[in-house]
DNA sequence: CCGGGGTGTGTTAGCGCTAACATCATTCAC
DNA sequence: GTGAATGATGTTAGCGCTAACACACCCCGG
């Protein structure tokens, strides 16, 4: 009934040709979905197919057809919840549209290891590159990509050198900004980013205008480098600040930082300081108290990278989406402040 | 001084030849580092293909040699703490072994999804697989691969179908019980992670373990499923346990929620109750109070799951290592029990 | 009853590379 | 000086697939 449980070398298309009784160009027809092929004709192939266990090879395929089906995806070596989530986001928009996903993650963001890690992936056959490349370094470097490669940048500036797909981090800043205005704070203060960092410069100069706008005192920005213990620093130096009641920080693990440095020197959130963070990171809601902050969708992220690769990969054209707004999530850091 | 700026096509390996003056099999024989290739052809080689800015062409390649030099990673689709980690692991090892990683991930883990993944994967081309299959489901899956497909699971049971590679959890949970009953509780609580995965088992195991071992009572486990969330609801149940006076959650993000729930009943960490968490995710040192957890290598994960799946494309030979041992970070979420 | 225009199928020629062997110089022992 | 061993290179034949064309065969109108 079935055919020899375990061959020794995997079927190829001759086999199931000659299976099917057919000729291999056949077969390729029925695989790739032409019209030309009388139905029983088609019924014998995928039947032999099945019996076979046939399955086409991707390099001889990719190999005549100049096309691996498969991007590239350079990422910053790290975990934060951004990079990662921007990750997974668009795995998933490329299995959906048919695509794989090559990975190459960067230990140190250059120019050289960019360019590096674009030589490797192009190398591997990759039809398309996506960067997630939330470091001016990495603007920097899209500028001078080997002639002919198909890239897009994600979480990069408008103005890189290859289109883009940006969440709008300058608006996000102003939704943290205003929301602690209106709750009636003279002014807010800022644990920013790592200077380096395009989003971290976005959500100070989001942060800054939006003080500007209504005439209240710019504080100097405290600077952080995304991580818990950069925000517990930052409390040190905000808790000697009398007229601090709000602060923004500029990711939510600063913010987790702070609110444990607050915290050690009995200042209590809200009552005493709102905190808003940035990312709605899945703990963000069970801290103490849980964090009011800016969610970014990064999945729409991914599927619009994909989307605007996938039209340069066809059109040629390059296209850019006007950024993804950003959302507030309020929960409990944030209230009026004392009086 | 150079050749033309941009070909109009790329250059493949005759151009080099022809360039340099050699066959096509000479250039092959340069880039392959055979030794036989006299030094002065050699050098007029590298210059031609430096001068044609010559790659080259993976798929021809992979096509003749049957070898990828890609190895697929199947995750599930996450960016838990743990997953995520090894994932970037097993990178940076594939990396510096010369290969690069394709990755699949699953939005459900079951059977089919899991096959299906190997095949789409197999179907790239990769040379070898490797599973990051925290789930039951998973390693009874890993039974029915497709034969002559290499694969290596991590964070499996040692008993799954395949080479494993994995952190010993009995071990971990042991060193964050015996720290508590170390400290003077008469027993530990545990907050454990959903019951279908191993991770999670082999913690209740641990735990159970070393508490009967001492003789010590052992309490009900209280599920959780990872999440803040969770750690918050079980919050409310151990509330209700006059004698809790010490938990060990299956990771940091359900000691996190545990944390914020007892925090709001005016419950003391560690005055009150002590807390040990596992993972010790980067935040872990600046929640308040900072948490006591155990630390898995995940680095050191990713770099045995490509090693053993180098060995097992080499030598047809599967290998198992010892598991990995866990460490104990000690920081002021545990003390004395109140007397 | 014959030519034109579909259909369905087979045949041939590569894609860019490596493996295997063939070929031609050298070199060196005797 | 001769033959065998060795070294450096070229030639040929695929890997498994798709593209392009060639070829039957059928149906149809004139």
């Amino acid at each position: 009934m079935s055919a020899d449980p375990s061959p020794r070398r995997p079927a190829v298309m001759t086999d199931v040709a000659r299976l099917a009784g057919v000729s291999h160009q056949t077969v390729s027809r029925v695989l790739n979905g032409s019209p030309r092929v009388r139905p029983t004709t088609r019924d014998k192939v995928l039947r032999a197919i099945k019996e076979l266990d046939y399955r086409p090879n991707a390099m001889a395929r990719g190999l005549v057809s100049r096309r691996s089906h498969v991007v590239g995806v350079i990422t910053f070596d790290t975990i934060l919840f951004g990079p990662a989530s921007t990750l997974l986001g668009i795995e998933r928009a490329a299995r959906t549209a048919g695509y794989g996903v090559s990975i190459a993650t960067l230990e140190r963001l250059n120019r050289a290891n960019i360019l590096e890690a674009v030589d490797t992936l192009t190398g591997r056959g990759v039809d398309g590159i996506i960067i997630i490349a939330p470091q001016l370094a990495v603007t920097a470097a899209l500028r001078d990509l080997p002639a002919g490669m198909r890239a897009v940048a994600v979480e990069a500036s408008h103005n890189a050198g290859a289109p883009s797909v940006a969440v709008d981090q300058v608006a996000g800043a102003r939704l943290a900004v205003e929301h602690l205005l209106s709750l009636g704070h003279k002014t807010v203060w800022h644990i920013s980013g790592p200077g380096d960092w395009l989003e971290a410069r976005d959500r100070v100069s989001g942060w800054r205008q939006c003080l500007e706008e209504v005439g209240a005192a710019v504080p100097p920005a405290i600077g952080g480098d995304w991580s818990a213990r950069s925000g517990y620093a930052a409390g040190g130096i905000l808790a000697g600040q009398a007229g601090a009641t709000a602060v923004f920080a500029a990711n939510d693990q600063m913010a987790l930082g702070l609110m444990r440095a607050l915290h050690e020197r009995g200042v209590r959130v809200p009552e005493d300081v709102s905190i808003v963070g940035f990312d709605d990171i899945p703990e963000a809601e069970f801290l103490s108290p849980p964090l009011t902050t800016v969610r970014q969708d990064f999945d729409e992220v991914g599927r619009r990278g994909i989307a605007t690769l996938l039209r340069l990969l066809e059109d040629d054209e390059p296209s850019t989406d006007p950024p993804i707004a950003p959302t507030l999530e309020v929960r409990h850091s944030t209230a009026a402040p004392p009086r």
